[in-house]
DNA sequence: ACCCAGGAATTGT
DNA sequence: ACAATTCATGGG
């Protein structure tokens, strides 16, 4: 066993609640981990319901019909920015019945991101992590920055048409897809070795 | 003041 | 059709 499998033997995946996940992963465009904490944070703080847990006080995630009642700008509040327009629409979806997570926990891969793409403010990378940490997709491969770099550090071979950190959505899916290929049905737990290597090799702080 | 951050929509060519 | 540009926000 190497070094590296040592080291990391015990990485596991989340199943996460769904609609929490494609809440927080639609907070996080364009922005670092601290920062999502504190929107979800604060969104929970405005519209979750206060829950008293051992003499502590707590906040339970929104439900999508709570966040589809408030106000763009109430949303905004929480510190979102241009994605509060996002997060509105993603509640409108689930709330009208157009996007039903529970529906494409069980449908391919192909068809559940299909129906998330529809969704206005989830675009690629998005889809690929509310499906990897929430729909049960362990194929999929998300790719961020940090992948981006981890693929072009360790993977030359698949950038011989340089790939910068920033991908098209062309770029994206001929990448992503490859990945997929490449590692197979589990390339989920793969992406996930390759993003917390990255994590921990620049100075972490979260 | 500039660049970056678990990107995606919009606009320009 | 693809490639630049824009979009809020805080930290380094």
């Amino acid at each position: 066993m190497s070094t590296l499998v040592r080291q990391y033997a015990g990485l596991r995946l989340m199943r996460q609640d769904p609609e929490q996940c494609i809440f927080s992963f639609t907070c996080a465009s364009n922005t670092n981990i601290p920062m999502i904490r504190t929107m979800l944070r604060n969104l929970a703080r405005k519209f979750g319901q206060r829950v008293i847990v051992d003499g502590r006080e707590f906040f339970t995630f929104p439900t999508a019909k709570k966040i589809h009642e408030a106000t763009a700008a109430d949303i905004r509040t929480c510190g979102l920015g241009y994605r509060a327009k996002a997060v509105k629409a993603v509640a409108e979806s689930i709330v009208n019945g157009n996007l039903d997570l529970d529906a494409l926990r069980k449908a391919r891969y192909e068809d559940a991101k299909m129906e998330l793409l529809k969704v206005y403010g989830i675009g690629n990378k998005i889809a690929d992590c509310v499906m990897l940490f929430s729909l049960e997709k362990l194929g999929a491969f998300p790719i961020d920055v940090w992948i981006a770099r981890s693929l072009a550090k360790h993977y030359k071979f698949l950038s011989d048409s340089k790939f910068g950190e920033k991908l098209s959505p062309l770029q994206y899916v001929a990448l992503s897809g490859a990945m997929r290929a490449y590692f197979g049905d589990y390339a989920g737990y793969a992406q996930q070795y390759l993003f917390y290597h990255m994590r921990q090799q620049a100075h972490r702080k979260w």
